[in-house]
DNA sequence: CTGAAAGCGCTTACAG
DNA sequence: CTGAAAGCGCTTACAG
C-alpha cells in the first residue's frame, strides 16, 4: 500500500476525502483537514505526479528547453542559470514547476521539441536560441501548447517572445563612439544561424546611418560567440588596411580574446582601439581595462519570461491579461575604460 | 479521440496491439509493427508520459538537480552546461530523458527534492554542490532512490560520486611552484560550506607537507567564488606586511579579480605573484598572462556521471556493474603564462 | 461533510 | 498473433 490509500488508511477515511483535504477544496471539515495535512507532513506525502498529471490532463511543470551545443557547452557564460533563477522564483508563486530540457547535441531540436510535445511532458514551453526561420514555432502554435521565445524569429509575430534590445545597444554603443569623434566603427556579429546575429547587424548599419556614418563592409566581421572569436577578431582588424578605431561586439566575452590579442600586438584597448561590449557580466569591470557594456537584469529577465508565458496559459490569463507579449528587453550603458579614448578631427 | 486510442481506431487495431507493436514486444506480426509505426510516424504520436508513467511504475527520466543561488547565478560559467551535453548524450544511448530541476534559491534544497522524490518526477538523481554533512543524501537512502553525487561529502561513502581530483591538482601545482623555488604560497578557498573549500584545504596543506614547506595561517584566505573574490583576494595579499609569492586559486574566474588589481598596484601576475588558477575554461589561455590551470572535460565528466548512476539503477546494473562510483576526475595542468617566475635562493 | 465510483492513457498478463 | 480487461495513483462529479 502506498500514496494516497496509505494516507487514507492511515487516517481511516476515503481517498476522496483526502484529495479535497490535500487540494484545499471548501467542502471539507476543518479538523479533518487539519488531520490530514499533519499526517501528509508526518509521512512526507507528496502526490504522484503521474497519477496527478494523468487525471487532470496538465502537468504543473514548465519546460525550458536550452540547447546544448559546442558553441554554448565551451563559452556560454552564467547567462542562463540567471534566467532559470528569475523563472523558478515567479513560477513558484503559481505552483508550477520548472524543469530544464537540454536538448543533446547529437538531437535536431525540432524533432526533440516535437518528443516533449506529444509526450505532454510539461504544460507550456520557454523556447531560446531562435532561428531566423524556427519550426519550432509552427509546431507549438499546432500542438496548441502555450509558449514564448526568449528571441525573435524572423517571421510574423503571432506568439509571444522577449528579446534583448539590440537596436537600443547598437544606438546608444554608436551614438556614444560618435560623440567621442569615432568615424569607423566595426561590428563583430556571430557566424550562426542565429537570429540575433541578422538583428544586430540590421540596427548597427541603422544607427550608424543615423549617424550619417558609412559602414566599410569589411568591417562587418563574423566571428565565433567566444573568447577565441575574439583573438580571430583582433586578427582580422590587424590585417586592415584601413583600420576601425572602434568595434562592437555582440558578445562581451570576444572582449578577452580581443584584448589579448591587441596586447600581443603592443596595442591597449581603450587608447588604440575603442572596445564596446554587449551584456555587462561579472567579469566586465574587473578586466584591465575595464570594458564598456550594457547591464541588465537576468533575474529580471526571468521573470519577464515567465509572467509573459503565464499570460498564454489559459489558467492564468485572467491574472495576466496582457496578451502576447512582443518586448524588447533594456540595457543601460556602463561606462568603463575600454573606450576611453578621443578621436581627433 | 487521442492518444493511443485514436491511433488504434486510425488502424482499426485494439491498442493492447498497438502498445505492444510500439514498444518493440516480440509477439507482433511485422506487417502490423509496421503499419503502427508508420501511422506513429505520420500522425506524431508518441505515448502520454504520465499514463505510461503510471501504469510503469517509472519515468524514464533522470533530474540532475542545480542550486540556482546568486553565487552560481553570477559566477558559476560553463560548467553545468559542459557536463549536461556529456550527460544527455549517454542517457540518450539507454532511452532515458535528463530533466535539469533548478532549486529556487527561495526554497531548501532538502524539501525542494524531497517534494521531488515524494512525486516520483524522476526514476533517478544527480545532485551536486554537496556540502559536507549534506541532508539529501539520507534522503535519497530512505527514499530508495538511485543517485549519484557530484562532489564528496564528508561522510561515510555508502554512495555513488564522482568529484575533481582537489588533491591532484593541489600536489600538482605546489609541486611545481616548489621547483620553481616558491617557499610562501598561498591558497583561496571558497568562504562558504561547500565540501569542496574543506577538501581543498586539507589537500594544499598535505601537498606543503609534502615538500616541508610551512603554512602561514594568513596565506589561507577564503573569498567568494567569483571574479570580485579575486579582487578581495589581491587586497587582502597587499596589505600582508610578508607577502606569499605564489597563490593557488580554488575557481579560475577569481584570476580575473585578482589580475586586475595586481594591475592598479602595479604588479604583474607572472612576474611579480605567481598564479595557477584551478580548471581550464576558454578564457584561461586569452587572459594576459596566459593562466596555468587544469584541463578535464566536461562532457567526459557528465558522461562518468551517467554511467555511473546507471551502475544504480537495477535497471542498467547488469550494463555498468561497477557498483558504487567513487571517484576522483583527474585534471591535468596546463602550462600558461602566469606563473613563469623563479624565485632567486 | 464524506464515500463510492468513474476514468485520465497507458502496459501487460491472460485468454483465445 | 490479437483482443479484452485490469489496474497504476490520482481527482472530481455525484449521491447521500
Amino acid at each position: 500500500m502506498k500514496g494516497i490509500k496509505r494516507l487514507a488508511q492511515h487516517l481511516d477515511i476515503s481517498i476522496g476525502t483526502v484529495s479535497r483535504a490535500l487540494n484545499g477544496k471548501p467542502d471539507v471539515n476543518e479538523e479533518t483537514r487539519r488531520r490530514v495535512l499533519d499526517a501528509a507532513a508526518l509521512l512526507g506525502y507528496a502526490p504522484n505526479q503521474a497519477g496527478r498529471s494523468l487525471r487532470r490532463g496538465s502537468t504543473n511543470a514548465v519546460g525550458f528547453m536550452i540547447e546544448s551545443n559546442d558553441e554554448t557547452e565551451t563559452n556560454s557564460d552564467n547567462f542562463f542559470l540567471g534566467v532559470i533563477g528569475g523563472l523558478t522564483g515567479a513560477l513558484l508563486k503559481h505552483n508550477l514547476d520548472l524543469v530544464v530540457l537540454p536538448c543533446s547535441v547529437n538531437e535536431d531540436p525540432h524533432d526533440y521539441l516535437q518528443r516533449i510535445v506529444a509526450r505532454r511532458l510539461v504544460d507550456a514551453v520557454i523556447i531560446s536560441a531562435t532561428q531566423r526561420r524556427d519550426r519550432r514555432i509552427d509546431l507549438l502554435k499546432a500542438a496548441r501548447i502555450p509558449f514564448i521565445a526568449l528571441g525573435r524569429t524572423g517571421g510574423p509575430d503571432e506568439h509571444a517572445w522577449i528579446d534583448l534590445d539590440f537596436e537600443g545597444v547598437a544606438h546608444k554603443a554608436v551614438a556614444r563612439l560618435a560623440a567621442l569623434g569615432h568615424r569607423q566603427i566595426a561590428v563583430a556579429i556571430p557566424d550562426n544561424e542565429i537570429n540575433l546575429g541578422y538583428v544586430f547587424r540590421d540596427a548597427f548599419e541603422d544607427a550608424m546611418a543615423h549617424h550619417r556614418l558609412t559602414v566599410d563592409p569589411s568591417h562587418i566581421i563574423r566571428a565565433r560567440s567566444s573568447e577565441h572569436g575574439g583573438y580571430t577578431i583582433g586578427n582580422a582588424l590587424l590585417a586592415m588596411e584601413k583600420r576601425p578605431t572602434a568595434i562592437v561586439l555582440v558578445y562581451e566575452m570576444m572582449a578577452i580574446g580581443l584584448y589579448r590579442r591587441l596586447n600581443e600586438a603592443g596595442l591597449t584597448p581603450g587608447r588604440d582601439l575603442a572596445v564596446v561590449g554587449f551584456r555587462e557580466g561579472p567579469q566586465s569591470q574587473f578586466l584591465s581595462p575595464a570594458l564598456t557594456s550594457f547591464r541588465m537584469s537576468l533575474r529580471d529577465l526571468g521573470i519577464g519570461l515567465a509572467e509573459g508565458l503565464l499570460a498564454t496559459m489559459p489558467a492564468y490569463a485572467d491574472q495576466f491579461p496582457q496578451g502576447f507579449v512582443h518586448k524588447l528587453w533594456p540595457m543601460e550603458l556602463v561606462e568603463g575604460e575600454s573606450d576611453a579614448m578621443v578621436i581627433g578631427r
